[in-house]
DNA sequence: CAGGGTGTTTGCGATAGCTCAAAAGGCGGA
DNA sequence: TCCGCCTTTTGAGCTATCGCAAACACCCTG
């Protein structure tokens, strides 16, 4: 196992508030794994035994019905936390976490949780925290999917997807990892045929470039119009 | 200010593993107050200056959107806190709260939340404990808008609503607060209308009585079975 | 460089649910 | 008891979006 770098994750917000010797303590725990591309670190109704630090790649977080539909919870970036069902209390996994690009995470295995919260309190109150916004965001998606239009959803993930993992180039800003119609479709509540018709209405207006998943906001605030825009002002 | 007896609330989950005495301590910064029926508690936006613990009664938080449409975050129930804004690092209130019954809440300030949790760090792992099941709950919805039709989120709806803050009658379950289709809707993110058809079908089977914000589930099982019906195994 | 597989595009018809509109019912207050 | 308001019901037409189907494009592999 190799040793983790504490100033590599000292100022993530899961440690804030932990002095760097308790920090060193923490990780002592943990130990590292890569991911690559396309597998699965987790399955949805698996034990809990462990949670996660992504450092590196990106994760998908998606949750499957029991007839087999799924939608996509979130997708994880380097820095956030993952798998944490022990801290709600839950044995099993509410979700699939696949790497979605080949991928690094410190593993923690779940039975020191208690521990850990107990000898570092800030780390239950930054989890607390993380979870609250977490949940804060999960009801903005549901306001959205009560009150919006298709496509105005699209337009938010999309915009929420740049600024967590945009990479900006030259002129515009690109989806930082492989990502489908499919994907959207997941995580907007419709199907990957009208995702891919609002792209393709969009490539024709120049506000975005896309291709095999793949995706680049080329007019940014354009797209921030069509997310804010009310369901009938219309386009022609 | 009446003094708050401890063997009332020392059962609920908040405060689980805190010691008697402790638990006094926590509840002598705690004021006790009053809502009337349809009156508000607090109102998105604003300054989050307290957080609460429903006594009794039962709280509406809704939230809406800047072009005025609302949706139903969730109904609070006896025994549950709500209004933890500065739990997830929130300055001000991200929803309204209304009281639909005449409601008797605690309330603490939430410059008090800093200190008693790193007094009584159970608080903050209960809470974490309590944020995170909502956060399930909140995907669970999520899913379901995605995945399922109106009249079976209607039907879960409904069930959960029975769960929560159900009366159980001779014939049935009635949901134990005034709720209106308009209310039903906004949970569910349908219209009124939908959901009053619905409902209508519903009493013309005998599944459900209702009437002007009462609804009483004659057949919960019935219930049951329409919202686990794939989308097409059909009725008449 | 051909083949296979996955992801994407696009057309077309079907429809669940919305919107608009109006009427009726029930409850509380004067 | 009567009035007025709020909630509920119901109708009718409309449309955003789905579902299905087929063709296409791209990428990786052998």
């Amino acid at each position: 196992m190799a040793k983790v770098d504490t100033s590599l994750v000292a100022h993530l917000p899961l440690f804030a508030g932990v002095k760097p010797e308790d920090l060193e303590e923490i990780l002592r725990e943990a130990r590292s794994a890569r991911y690559p591309k396309n597998s699965a670190i987790f399955e949805q109704g698996a034990d809990a035994q462990s949670f996660f630090l992504l450092l590196h790649g990106h994760v998908r977080a998606a949750k499957t019905t029991p007839t087999g539909e799924q939608i996509v919870v979130r997708y994880v970036a380097p820095g956030e936390t993952f798998g944490l069902a022990m801290a709600i209390g839950a044995a099993r996994y509410p979700a699939t976490a696949i790497a979605v690009d080949d991928s690094v995470a410190l593993i923690w295995p779940t039975s020191a949780w208690p521990r850990l919260i107990e000898r570092f309190p800030s780390l239950a109150a930054n989890t607390l925290q993380t979870v609250g916004t977490r949940l804060q965001e999960s009801h903005t998606r549901i306001l959205e999917m009560s009150t919006q239009q298709v496509e105005q959803r699209v337009a938010h993930a999309l915009l929420r997807l740049a600024k967590q993992s945009g990479k900006k180039l030259d002129h515009g800003i690109e989806i930082d990892f492989p990502i489908s119609r499919q994907d959207i479709a997941q995580m907007t509540g419709t199907t990957l045929h009208t995702v891919s018709r609002i792209l393709s209405g969009w490539e024709q207006q120049g506000l975005v470039e896309s291709g095999r998943q793949r995706i680049i906001l080329r007019d940014p605030h354009g797209i921030v119009v069509l997310a804010e825009r009310s369901p009938d002002s219309g386009a022609a």
